[in-house]
DNA sequence: ACTCAGCTTTACGTAAACGTAAAGTTTAAG
DNA sequence: CTTAAACTTTACGTTTACGTAAAGCTGAGT
C-alpha cells in the first residue's frame, strides 16, 4: 500500500521556503482548500502541486486573483462549448504575455552580456595598471 | 543638422500606453531625470531607453527599486575593482533570476499546450455529439 | 481677452500581498 | 502534570505602485 504523503503547514512552508501566513493567506484567497483534521489543516500532494504553481504563478508576476481564476477554469467541468472557448481564449492570451517576456528576457541577457564584458574588460585594464 | 527627439509627458505616455502619473511616479522615485524647460519637463532619446527600461524590468516582475539600483550601477563610474565586482555579482545574480523564469515559462507552455490540446478534444467531442 | 488643452504640484486614497502581534489550542516529551 | 513546539484565529499595520481629485499655470488658437 502506497500511504499517500501528507504534510503539515510548518512543513510545506519550509519545503517551498515561505513563511505559513502565506500559506494561509492563499487559502483565505481560496487557492488552497487543505483537509481538516480537528483544527489542523492536512495538506495532500494535490496541494504541493498547487503550491508550486501558485509560486511559478508569481514568479513570472501573475496575482493570486490571476492564478485563482486559472484554478477555477481547470477545476470547472469544462462541457460546454462556450467554456471551452474562454479556456482556449485564456490560455492564447496567457501565451502572448509569456512569449513577451521570453522577449524581454532574451533582450535584457544581452545587456547582461554586454555589461559583463565591460566590466571584466575594465577589470583587466585595472590589473594591466597595477602591474607597470 | 540631426536634432534630437524631443518628447512631452503626453506624448511618452501615449507612446508606452502608461499614464503620465506614472511617468512622473518614476521620476519621484529617481528613476527618470528630464530636462525642464520652465514649469515643463522635456524628455530626450536616453530617457525614452530608460522609461523602455523600466518597463521591462516591470513586465520580468523586478520592483521600482531594483530598477534603480541597476541604473544607479550602471551611472556610476565603474572604476574601482570592488565595484566592478559588485556589479558582475548583481549581473550574475539577476542572470539567475532570469534562468529560473525561462524555467517557468517553459514548464507553463507545456501545461498550456496539454489544456489546449485537451479544450480542443473536447471540442470534437461535442461537435461529433451534435451530428449524431 | 478668452478659452481650452496640456501641463504642473500637493495630497489623500487604494488594492495586493503579506507581516506581525495577541491570545488561545493541541500534541508530544519529560 | 506541565512545558514547549507547532498550530490556530482575529485583526490591525505596512509596502509598493500607482489612482484620483483639487487647484493653479501656460501657450496656442479664435
Amino acid at each position: 500500500m502506497t500511504q499517500e504523503q501528507q504534510y503539515s503547514i510548518g512543513e510545506l512552508s519550509r519545503l517551498f521556503d515561505i513563511t505559513a501566513r502565506s500559506i494561509r493567506f492563499y487559502e483565505e484567497q481560496e487557492l488552497l482548500v487543505p483537509e481538516r483534521q480537528g483544527q489542523s489543516r492536512i495538506y495532500h500532494l494535490k496541494d504541493k502541486v498547487r503550491l508550486k504553481l501558485i509560486l511559478r504563478g508569481k514568479r513570472l508576476g501573475f496575482s493570486l486573483a490571476e492564478i485563482k481564476t486559472l484554478f477555477d477554469l481547470y477545476d470547472t467541468n469544462l462541457n460546454s462549448a462556450p467554456q471551452l472557448k474562454t479556456m482556449l481564449a485564456i490560455t492564447e492570451q496567457k501565451r502572448a504575455v509569456l512569449n513577451q517576456q521570453l522577449n524581454d528576457i532574451q533582450m535584457l541577457m544581452i545587456e547582461l552580456d554586454d555589461v559583463e564584458a565591460r566590466c571584466k574588460d575594465e577589470l583587466t585594464e585595472l590589473q594591466r595598471g597595477n602591474n607597470l
